[in-house]
DNA sequence: AATATACCCAACCGCTGAAGT
DNA sequence: CACTTCAGCGGTTGGGTATAT
């Protein structure tokens, strides 16, 4: 394909095909991304065909809707993903896999794109060095019960460190638009899933205000299978009551945690995985369905 | 210091569904 | 109702950079 071969030839290209003579490709300059911002600015984005033609931008809509949306978009936040959006990322790509724009709507600020990448750079990098499927039950049962309850600690953790003890990870101090003052899964299980209640369940996770969110989540026909995910933000807890899956294996791996120092690491995910309790955590899932 | 490898992320592509004609 | 156009989405790629050897 034209495209493919032109992509990487160089840091201007252009497409040779007819339908889009001369329409540039690759990496934005200073100068396109001012016209763009000049323009949406002043005229308001959407019609982005448009906005390429009128803007004066050699550039196919697509381009420019892309350009807008992951870079020059008011309010967009990039790198430095917080222990609270890694732990959003988790709970919400484990009821809704890849959809990434939806989830994106939970983290103000963040794009689609950025948390895409980070799913496939950092969590499918791990499950590929734990030699198991992104997919399979064993590696969303070791992010539910190990990966998560360390990542509600660690947030817990350092709230505590900086004012008082929250209640809990999921405590309506974090979802301050959710009135209903219930997690977003209890919002799920419990049949609140009418698509405008959806943005306003925890807008406020990261400490952003809420911009491009306000688009409209569609309504939930895909959630039965993840309904026990959360127990009142309590994922041991829940690991203990639900499907009873490896319970004394939580318990275990919280004992060895604890024992090895294992909570004063780093603030990132990657600190997380590929631990030794981690990995007998597989294990043991592997022995049970065997 | 030079080279190889791994990682990150911006940008592209094809596909799909909604809206317009 | 059929067709066309367009916006948006998810998957993929490749260049730049960091790290290891």
């Amino acid at each position: 394909m034209d495209n493919q071969i032109l992509r990487g030839c160089g840091s201007s290209k252009y497409v040779s095909c007819e339908d889009a003579m001369d329409v540039r490709r690759g990496p934005w300059t200073d100068e396109e991304d001012s016209m763009l911002k000049n323009y949406v600015t002043v005229h308001g984005d959407g019609r982005w065909n448009s906005v390429a033609r009128c803007a004066g931008l050699n550039r196919t809509g697509k381009s420019c809707r892309l350009r807008w949306l992951n870079y020059l978009r008011p309010n967009v936040k990039r790198g430095n993903i917080t222990l609270q959006e890694q732990l959003l990322i988790l709970e919400l790509h484990s009821r809704w896999g890849n959809r990434w724009s939806k989830i994106a709507q939970y983290l103000p600020g963040r794009t689609d794109n950025e948390i895409k990448n980070y799913w496939r750079t950092r969590v499918q990098k791990q499950a590929k060095q734990l030699k198991c499927d992104v997919n399979s039950k064993q590696f969303r049962d070791a992010m539910r019960y190990v990966w998560m309850p360390r990542l509600m600690e660690r947030i817990r953790a350092a709230a505590e460190s900086h004012s008082g003890p929250p209640t809990s990870a999921y405590n309506t101090d974090q979802f301050p638009n959710n009135h209903t003052g219930v997690n977003p899964s209890q919002a799920q299980a419990s049949g609140s899933d009418h698509p405008v209640d959806q943005p306003h369940i925890m807008p406020g996770i990261s400490g952003a205000s809420s911009d491009s969110s306000d688009a409209q989540v569609s309504s939930i026909s895909d959630l039965t299978e993840y309904n026990d995910l959360s127990g009142g933000g309590n994922y041991l807890d829940n690991s203990q009551n639900g499907s009873g899956l490896c319970k004394q294996a939580v318990m275990d791996i919280q004992g060895f945690e604890h024992s090895n120092g294992w909570f004063g690491g780093g603030d990132t995910l990657d600190s997380l995985w590929n631990d030794e309790s981690t990995v007998w955590f597989l294990q043991q899932q592997l022995c049970d369905e065997a």
